[in-house]
Parts: C-alpha cells; structure tokens; sequence
DNA sequence: CAATTGCTTTCATAGAATGAAAGTGTCTTA
DNA sequence: TAAGACACTTTCATTCTATGAAAGCAATTG
C-alpha cells in the first residue's frame, strides 16, 4: 500500500533536475504566490516574484482565469471563486477525512476536549477537521490555515522519527514561512520533539497562548506520517494531567483510521 | 474598470482555436474531473474520460501532487488538501467577499431572513458567503456547492438580461451539468426567468422544497452580473409578502456592493 | 502457470511554451 | 496640454518541452 501526499519539497523544489511539466509547475507556483499575498496583485509583482516573464505569466493567468481558479479586477489578480467547490470536494470526498469525523466526534464526546485531524502539506500543517468540546477554544480556527510544523502537539508529533536532514529542511521551510526567526536551529527544534520513545506529543501556551494540546501522529508504516489528531483545550478547562489522560483515548482513534486508511480499496 | 471572472465556457470551451498554453489546461481538465467524481479515480479512467493518453495524465498528476493539489492512495487520485489554504485565501482576502460580510450581516439582522452571496462559475453558481437569519434553513448547503444557474432566484437573476444565444449556452451547460432533464429548453427557461423590467428574481419550492427566495444581482454596468444576493426563509417562517418586503433593503445592500467593487483600488 | 490488465518508462518528434522586442494604452508630471 | 514614464499586451522566431507510440513491468486473474 502506497500512500502519497504533498512532497516535502511542494513548490521549492529546485533540487531535481528532471523538473517535468515546466508550465504547469510554473502555474501552480503563480497560483501558490497569489495565495502568499493577501492582497490581490499586479502582473509585474507576480513575474518577478515567481521569477518568469510578463507574457508567460499573463498566460498563466489568463488560463487560470478561464478555469475561475484566479479572477480579476482592474489590472489586479487574486485566488478565483473556482477553489471553493474543490475545497468541498475534498472534505466531502477524502476518504482519510470523512473517515476521521466520526471518529473525531467520538473522541470529543468522550474527553469533552476539541478533537482535530491535520494534515501535512509541504513543510507546513493545515487544520482539516475540527469538533468541538465541551469548552469552546477563544481563538478561532478555521479550516485551511497554514501552520508551522515546529510548533504546536499536532506539528510536532509529525516530526517525531524524522532523520537529521530532514528536520533541517522542516527548520529551513519554517523560516522561510515565517513561522520562525531566522536563527531558528536544528537544535532548538529537536529540544522540542518528544523523546525518542514517546508516540504523542504535548504543548502548552506554543502556538496560541492559553491553549493546551496533545497530539498523535496517524502511522504509515515505516514513512513519515502526515496526518495527526490533537487534542485541545484552553488552560482553564484543562490540566496537563487532564489532557494527557485522554491520550490513550486518541491512540485509539489513530489506530482505527490508521487501519481504516490501509483497508482502503476503492 | 473592468472585472472579469471565469468565462462562460469554463472547462468545456473546445470553440476557441488558439487554445493557448495546452498543458495547463489540460491538467486543469483533470483536476477538474477528479472535483465531478466523488471518489477516487484510477489513472485509465482520468485519462479516457479527459481524452488524453496515460502518460500524459501520469505526468500532470504528478505535478499536481507535488503540490498537494492531488493526493494518490495505491492507485487512485484525488482532490487533496492544498486547496484548502487556497479557499481560505479566496474567503478571507476577496475584496467582494470580505465586503459582503457585513452588508449581509446587516441586511439579515433588519430582515430576520438568511443573507447569501453566490457567485457565477462556468455554467452554475457557487454559494461564497451565507449569513443566517432567525429562521434556521433546515438543508444544510455548505460553502462552495455548486448550484444551477436556471434554478432558484439568485440563479435565474444573473440571467435576466442575457441573450438568447447565451441563455441556449446555459441550457445546454444546466443539462450537462445534470441539473436539468435533457429536454430542457430556451423557452422553459424563459418562462422562468424574472418579467424583463424587474430588478429581483423570486422562487418558491423550487431548487428546496419549503424555501422561499428573493435575489438580486450586483451590478456590472454592462456586462452580465456574476455575483448575486439572495434572502432565503423556510416557508413556514415567511410569505411570498414578507419575502419580497425585504427586496428594497436587498437591493440597497446589492447596490453598496457594486459600488465598492468600483471604488476598488489596490 | 499463462494471460490479461493496467501502470510506468523510454524515446524520437511535433509543436507548444518562451522571452525579446515592438506596440498600445494609461497615468504622471512639467 | 504635452511629454514622458510606466505597465500591460501582442507578435514572432527559436528552443526545448510536452507528447503518445511502443516496449517494459507489475499485479491480478483464470
């Protein structure tokens, strides 16, 4: 059984030299530059940002625009309405997720904690499923955001039986995203992964202050993994004693979508 | 100012002769196709019903995979999780949708009735923005649903003023798209389109049963809208009086919106 | 075990993608 | 108002990428 998501390298990838498909590569990255920005963007910023010309670019988008993946307004360009129904076929249609609801619910119901799936993409995380618990978590979340890797139960515990050369790229792809200072360090990084040993992560107050997570990742036998579910709660719901005593709980549910995962024939 | 959005004929646009940039519009076609089945494809199958030969597809999937655009489980394909970022994007930073918010939130909190944005895509609409009213609407219709354009009042008002030749492209489009029974006409269609000379469509029971709707486009002066605001209410909770008591304050909002998008300026 | 089926790779070729440069329009500035 | 600057768009010859036929594998089935 092959299971194959995003590559760690997504749109840096200039390693390989084989670098099939140029045009379309070169599409998705404009399509990835115009998700960076959170404003629409001229042509000229795009070229250069994506470092091709003005015409390739103009074509790109045009053709983009003729799909409704990009529209546009004036001479500005931005992400088009045509994301929405894939978006929708995704969590309505992926198997890992509309197995990890239930599951989820399950797991909320009886910890009274919010239940979460994340899945990997690139060298960040993205929230992808989410049901509450008993106490409400303030900040809100919503489906899609990128987050670091380096930071939070549900990243960590992504990063938990990675080789040396790997988590310096996750280190080098989280300064690039911004979610770390550029003297973030291997070392620091791995001061934070759980010991060797430990199938769960845990996290206090690290990506968002006042919120207590534990995290475990959704095996793949022998590759990286890259899905996790967590567990949250705001700190005065919950102890760390609390939240790690439902671990088991969620150890369960990662096995059972890990097997539902590998049973999967379509 | 010019605001353009996906063209009528979206994916199936075999008309045009240029047909600029092949490649990328064919693995389009296939991220498409893989959004209209609701489940995994196997490679023959993308490759038959996209009309292009194995290898080809091969490379487009993979490219699309390397970007978390498409997820692959064994042998079969999927939509995957990087369009969730994407429509993140598109909700949070569209200078029409972000503007929407409030505006619909006014309108409902005045009226009492659920405030929607649809916008067009392709040969169908697309819900963007839904703010609730008193009476809770017992479907669920989640974001990014793709609806018929001949069907339901924020639908048929992005018609009203449209040519005959076009509105034979929306026919043929609604009955591809399954929304209509292969013997759906230009007439039927007519039929139900507002009186030439009124600003708002109006339906009852038609797209859900026990739903009343009023819509109005947002203007384009000239052009065909693509955008629509609708007033929505179970039919226990509204009469066809009350419902259309809402239309002025409607299009007041439909109004503000199209002056923004003019005034936009980035 | 043979045969079928479907995926993957290879490779020569066609033609698509590309960017320089010219063309066009719009906005800015004197 | 005119001249200049700026950014987008189109054209076109060239290069190299995208392409599918066919062969090579792998897995599944009878």
């Amino acid at each position: 059984m092959t299971v194959t998501n995003a590559q760690p390298g997504t749109a840096a990838d200039d390693g390989g030299k084989p670098s099939n498909m140029r045009s379309l590569s070169r599409a998705l990255e404009v399509f990835a530059e115009l998700q960076r920005a959170d404003r629409p963007q001229r042509l000229s910023d795009l070229a250069r940002n994506c470092g091709m010309s003005l015409p390739t670019t103009l074509r790109i988008l045009r053709v983009l625009q003729d799909f409704g993946m990009v529209s546009q307004t004036d001479k500005t360009y931005r992400i088009g309405p045509a994301v929405l129904p894939a978006a929708r076929s995704y969590i309505e249609n992926d198997p890992l997720v509309t197995a990890s609801r239930p599951v989820l619910q399950q797991v909320a119901a009886q910890t009274g904690m919010t239940a979460s799936l994340y899945t990997r993409l690139g060298f960040e995380r993205i929230l992808v499923v989410r049901v509450d618990g008993d106490a409400p978590l303030r900040y809100d979340m919503p489906l899609g955001k990128r987050l670091p890797l380096t930071v939070g139960a549900a990243g960590k515990v992504l990063l938990a039986g990675a080789s040396d050369q790997h988590l310096q790229e996750v280190v080098q792809g989280a300064v690039a995203a911004g979610h770390e200072k550029p003297t973030f360090s291997l070392a620091e990084l791995k001061a934070r992964l759980p010991e060797p040993g430990t199938d769960y992560a845990y996290s206090a107050d690290e990506r968002a202050t006042g919120v207590l997570s534990v995290a475990i990742a959704i095996n793949r036998s022998g590759l990286l993994p890259s899905e996790s579910i967590a567990l949250t709660s705001p700190v005065e719901a919950a102890t760390e004693e609390g939240l790690k005593a439902g671990v088991p709980e969620l150890r369960r549910a990662a096995n059972r979508l890990s097997e539902l995962l590998e049973g999967t024939v379509y």
